[in-house]
DNA sequence: GTAGAATCTAGACTGCAATCTAGGTCAAGC
DNA sequence: GCTTGACCTAGATTGCAGTCTAGATTCTAC
């Protein structure tokens, strides 16, 4: 399945090349109904995804790695396999998630100072050779 | 404990309600031995916190909402506990965290990118009804 | 046609970081 | 002095998100 695609065929494991994602995820993926439609099989029983899936794959990798819960995803999957006339319920989902993205970021950004203030004093002092009884957390240790 | 303080001796209500950890995770944090010193006991055997704990906490705080593991505050507590001599160790410790920040910050931008494009979708097709087919998770979906 | 790699299922297990429980003890105000 | 709320310990439990196991089957390449 990984030779020389009649068209467009996809293996478990080249997914799982394509997204970064271990084969245990596609599967566990497919029993939370993260997907847009059921995965069809060979006559074998094996998973045939198609290029669209491996899209989506991306998408939800995205959504995932940005902080939103297996639970998030599978309801806008939800969503969006349930067809056009929701559309204003995912721009919610989508808005709300990336306003805790964004705050996220901030609160990032914010511990990101204070752990460069202390790395600032560590050089310098480690520098001077005056090192001696740093620590108390702001702005020392 | 709480009243009056006749100088700065607090419980551990008092400072789960200075840093926002909850009471659990303070003794907790303690048994990992997070803390620069044994946190000392009234003759009943309750903690007895001092200003300079709640100031460590909230480093450790800081640490910790920006991803080091527990293992990694309880590295740098035990580095700062050992005394003075150190110093360039420390400042390994936050350089490499504070690298991962900025890394982790990065991969978020990025992502919040892609969310933002989706809304920005979402929001065009929903205003102007034509939302039908929306689904297609690159750029679409 | 057969060896070896990849895949299948159901369900058990992992790791992290708390958080909660049970069964008490302590302390502060009235 | 007593009630009520805060605190104590040790250990069990939770929740999330995979990850792994075992044992069987399928597929690919030679």
């Amino acid at each position: 399945m990984s030779e020389h695609a009649t068209g467009n065929a996809l293996s478990i494991g080249d997914v799982a090349k394509a997204t970064g994602l271990g084969v245990h995820a596609l599967r566990f993926f497919e029993r939370e109904e993260l997907f847009l439609r059921p995965i069809p099989r060979t006559a074998g029983g094996q998973r045939v995804y198609g290029p669209e899936d491996v899209e989506w794959l991306l998408l939800c990798s995205r959504l995932r790695d940005s902080g939103m819960p297996i639970a998030g995803v599978k309801r806008f999957a939800r969503l969006v396999r349930s067809g056009p006339g929701n559309e204003p319920e995912r721009l919610a989902l989508l808005e709300e998630h990336e306003r805790t993205v964004r705050d996220k970021i901030a609160d990032l950004t914010a511990s990101l100072e204070i752990i460069h203030g202390k790395v600032l004093t560590y050089r310098k002092h480690v520098k001077d050779g005056t090192a001696a009884g740093l620590w108390s957390p702001t702005p020392s240790p």
